[in-house]
DNA sequence: GATGAATGAGAATTCATTCAT
DNA sequence: AATGAATGAATTCTCATTCAT
């Protein structure tokens, strides 16, 4: 252990100016939109010179994919940790753990959620794309091992609607019904829609 | 009298100038983007001198504003013609005629309608909005009046997620599963969906 | 006199266009300067068509010279009237004559006199140059012919001191100092800085 | 210590912009006028970018608003300098020191001078203003320690009176009567106007 | 003659990016 | 590594002037 003491101060401080950074970036994303996102208002925020951030990032949009990256990975291992064993489940339990973990997921940050899933529909920032087709991947298995037990026979198409209804609603009560979201009701409401739509008595 | 003969030579280069302005700026906002879209190579488009373009709109933003003006009541032309007695219907046909008629109502112009969205969601054009909240009280009262024969109970929440997952499917359908929504399969799913939900037999 | 009915309606016509397009340009002179007076402001105040105040006037520059003319003309009138037979008159009186002669000029319209001098002094408009110029040339003659009289041997210079002296002073009350110019409390105290510097006792 | 060694090359750098910005400008204005001053051709005249000039000046207003403080600094400390002392002075030698002041002020840029005063009436820059507000009351509070020793009565409209005599006789001359003011005899005759107006002997 | 729609050069301002220090 | 001054292409908007009707 009394190792690597006084590890490389430099890299250290390379880490604290692309963290600073990438922080601000958000704020700024959040506070302004992508477009009034100027990379010099980024460096002030962040306290930081234009010439530093440039050392860190190639151009603007790379900062940004930066900032969708760790926020993708923030959200990824949220959602991992709580579906990790969801195969196991019977489907009443799995649809309520999805939901939950959609909305955990959601609550990290909504606000640059929201910023950065208005950049997957204008620029189209592929991490992000990325995700839901890795879930609904998923999803497709766990419905075709259960293809008896429910009413969809298009699974394929069921697990897209499944899919996009859930972060849909999530997404939109976090833009325009904050109390729906944040009282846990919308989970239940989210629940009985996507159980009856697999008929699946709730 | 003779017809109308030498009808307002003025007023109807006007007009026609407009209109190739729209048609412009609305080929340009989803050719690249609402940051993209500039008023010269909108004015190059449309085949008009820049100075033209701003005899008629004070500003970029008014241009936007106004193309999105024309698409909603165009959208709104076609819902209120599909939709106008909707009320007398069963659930299970007035379901279908509703998403019918926003199914229709998304293929006046995808695309179009596509980049709007994401203005109302960024700049927050307030007549998008407006239309939303006008069929989210339609709804709420056709609920209120079947009350006894739908499942969920808080009337006011099930009509935002009903209007919801409805929009978001076909929205959603419209981005990335262009063969679901122009197949009609779409229609039959979202509405097995909305059915389910509201325990009605489909 | 019986002749001379229905006159030329078209120059008639013409003439009231010309004449509201004079008003309105004064107007607008006054109110936004001439870095602010467009062409189509002019001709919109003026009820007219742009084109038909370029059927009168060739461009901007000549409209406004136009104006600057037909002010300068009034000026003019007004002066030769009232120093019409100024040369006979002992100085004391010729003095007072003057001075209430150039005040009277700047109240026929003293926010567009102020207008014009700025232009004279910026665009140069050399109209207004030539009324000075002229003044000046009437003032140095009655000056040599009382030579005697009076305590500059400098007559050239004197001239030109005096009449800048007035102008300046009646020039400058007519934009800061109002009361002073439409009480008539200037023109006297003009008169004594004029008569003791010409060393006539007042 | 080593006498200021390594000075702060960045502001150093700084500075000269600044000043290369604020010299164009005033060269610019003069050449051109305020209308026909664009920021581009200031900015290639400073033999700098835009960019560098909106760096220091958020527009052309601020710009050249810095260049009248500039200059009206330059004058003020020009005659705080001559006229320090001048309340102790006899009346003769008082109004020679304020002339000879005021036309050393004149004479630091006489051409720039003059494309400020237009300003001064145009837009109405205020420090310019200030400056004759100052001048004005320091006048009216010497002649009233002297009310005894002058003729006009109405020390306050002859402290307006005189003050406005010299500068307009000196600003007209700085325009058409270049040889007048570089010669000094227009100090002369100034001093000769104002004595024999205040009645006292020159 | 009158009209006013159309034109387009030109002006102010912004901001991603570079590079000398 | 960090700094921040400098760059200039790109963008929005204006307005004198023309010309088809």
């Amino acid at each position: 252990m009394a190792a690597t003491p006084r590890k490389q101060p430099t890299q250290a401080r390379s880490k604290a100016t692309v963290t600073a950074v990438l922080d601000a970036t958000a704020r700024v994303l959040v506070l302004e939109g992508y477009a009034k996102t100027t990379t010099n208002h980024v460096a002030k925020v962040a306290g930081v010179s234009v010439g530093s951030l440039y050392q860190y990032f190639p151009n603007k949009e790379a900062l940004v994919m930066a900032v969708a990256e760790r926020h993708a990975q923030a959200m990824v291992a949220l959602l991992a940790e709580t579906m990790s064993d969801l195969g196991d489940q019977p489907i009443r339990v799995a649809v309520r753990t999805y939901v939950d973990a959609v909305v955990a997921a959601h609550l990290i940050d909504p606000a640059l959620h929201h910023a950065l899933v208005m950049l997957v529909l204008q620029i189209g920032l592929e991490q992000f794309r990325e995700i839901d087709e890795a879930a609904l991947a998923l999803i497709e298995v766990y419905l075709d091992e259960r293809r008896d037990q429910i009413l969809p026979k298009d699974r394929k198409t069921a697990a897209w609607v499944l899919m996009t209804t859930v972060e849909s609603l999530i997404h939109m009560a976090a833009i325009e019904r904050h109390e729906l979201l944040r009282s846990g009701r919308l989970n239940e409401e989210i629940c009985a829609v996507i159980l009856r739509y697999l008929g699946v008595e709730s």
